[in-house]
DNA sequence: ATAATTCCGGACTAAACAGTCTATAATTAC
DNA sequence: GTAATTATAGACTGTTTAGTCCGGAATTAT
């Protein structure tokens, strides 16, 4: 993955600060200087507006989620939407976007977090399954929005590739490495177990949105990860 | 399951043999017999037609769907759908039902097409596979609804759950006998191998959706029963 | 101050939606 | 034949949809 390009940044004199003795100073990205350089600014935060977008589309997906729903949800106003997000398609793909980034980022931190191989992919295994038996299973946007358009549509598509490709080959790595230290059996296919892990990843969602139980899931997770050893 | 009921049945003499010698007769239930003594039979096969919706619910899931899309598909009136199916919901419900049906019936006849357990297992996880490489995935309408709707719709919700109690019972049983013969490990509780197998049905489904190779699903097939072994 | 900018709420629009109604044609019973 | 019944096609209705427009308020720069 290579480490995240450097951000051009500028120090600014707040302006609360302008006529004290020691004023404050803020470094903020370029970016950010031209967000907040407009004559009104924003009343409500862009990310936590785009996550309750992202809740209610793993909830009902895209067709299921009006624009009224959204609004209403995420407390903002029609125009404010539209000037924000462009459309309710742009939005989805930007939810679906930021939704499958953190997805794949705690799975693989879950997937690292221990020395042991196996217990880190049980983790990573029911990572999900943590959070989904509260209130009410929330489902998972990447799986729902396969499930809506398959492979019809293009920019869905390359946006779920590329996130499968990057935990694809976290999985392979840790797997190798199990391989390579004795806890997970030579004859194994590092492509292959990670196809499966991948796999067991999609069904443990599924259950979890069924309704089953932890305990279920835990035995779902437990019984994938034997087939490696 | 035990054996169909036995259905009542008359015999009719066609109306169209009535000048002959030897009159044609034909048996029919009951039930057909009421649906055809009408002033006009309908032009369309209910099955048929049903059999369209569900391509489509598949395809698309219920909010998907219009019904004007229903309607080019299933060729029929506007006001034959209402008639025939009542309305938008229950045509899903019905198509769901039909769907999730076949689908268990194909997978337990499939799991018991072989004396070999594991061989059976890994032609029901394949069975699926087979039919959606072909023109474009079309998705199993069981995880659709699952995933569009959780356990939200009562309905919904029981129906998938009994089809889910007949393929774990099946499963089960099957993993018994497999016990049994020493192909399957004595160690294996047939309760969550049936659970773990059920999840690899839905990351086998799901995969395939995403557009994955027949390769790629027979290895995640073959790797899932490995855990049996 | 004033001008310029941009946010926000709500009214608005055109299309799509699910579902109903109507007129016509087809069939059966008599 | 006539009367009764029912399927069909298509027009129709009220609602919901996604997206636009507009007027007023808030903020910044000058």
């Amino acid at each position: 993955m290579g480490r995240a390009p450097r951000v051009p940044v500028l120090r600014i004199r707040t302006q609360a600060s302008q006529q004290l003795a020691h004023p404050d100073f803020l470094d903020i990205s370029v970016q950010n200087y031209y967000d907040c350089l407009v004559a009104r600014p924003k009343e409500f935060d862009r990310d936590t507006a785009l996550q309750e977008a992202v809740d209610l589309f793993c909830n009902h997906g895209y067709e299921g989620t009006s624009t009224d729903d959204l609004l209403q949800a995420m407390r903002i106003s029609r125009q404010s939407l539209y000037d924000t997000f462009g459309d309710k398609r742009q939005l989805y793909l930007e939810a679906l976007q930021q939704y499958v980034a953190n997805s794949i980022a705690e799975q693989v931190r879950a997937l690292n977090s221990t020395t042991s191989v196996l217990t880190g992919l049980e983790a990573a295994l029911l990572a999900f399954a943590s959070k989904s038996g509260t209130p009410e299973a929330p489902g998972c946007m990447g799986i729902g929005a396969t499930c809506e358009f398959g492979v019809s549509d293009r920019d869905v598509t390359a946006l779920i590739a590329t996130a499968d490709k990057t935990l694809q080959s976290s999985l392979e790595r840790r797997i190798r490495e199990g391989k390579a230290s004795g806890e997970i059996s030579s004859e194994v296919s590092p492509r292959a177990a990670a196809q499966f892990i991948k796999a067991t990843f999609a069904g443990i969602k599924i259950a979890a949105r069924g309704g089953a139980s932890a305990a279920s899931l835990r035995e779902i997770a437990q019984m994938a990860i034997s087939s490696l050893k």
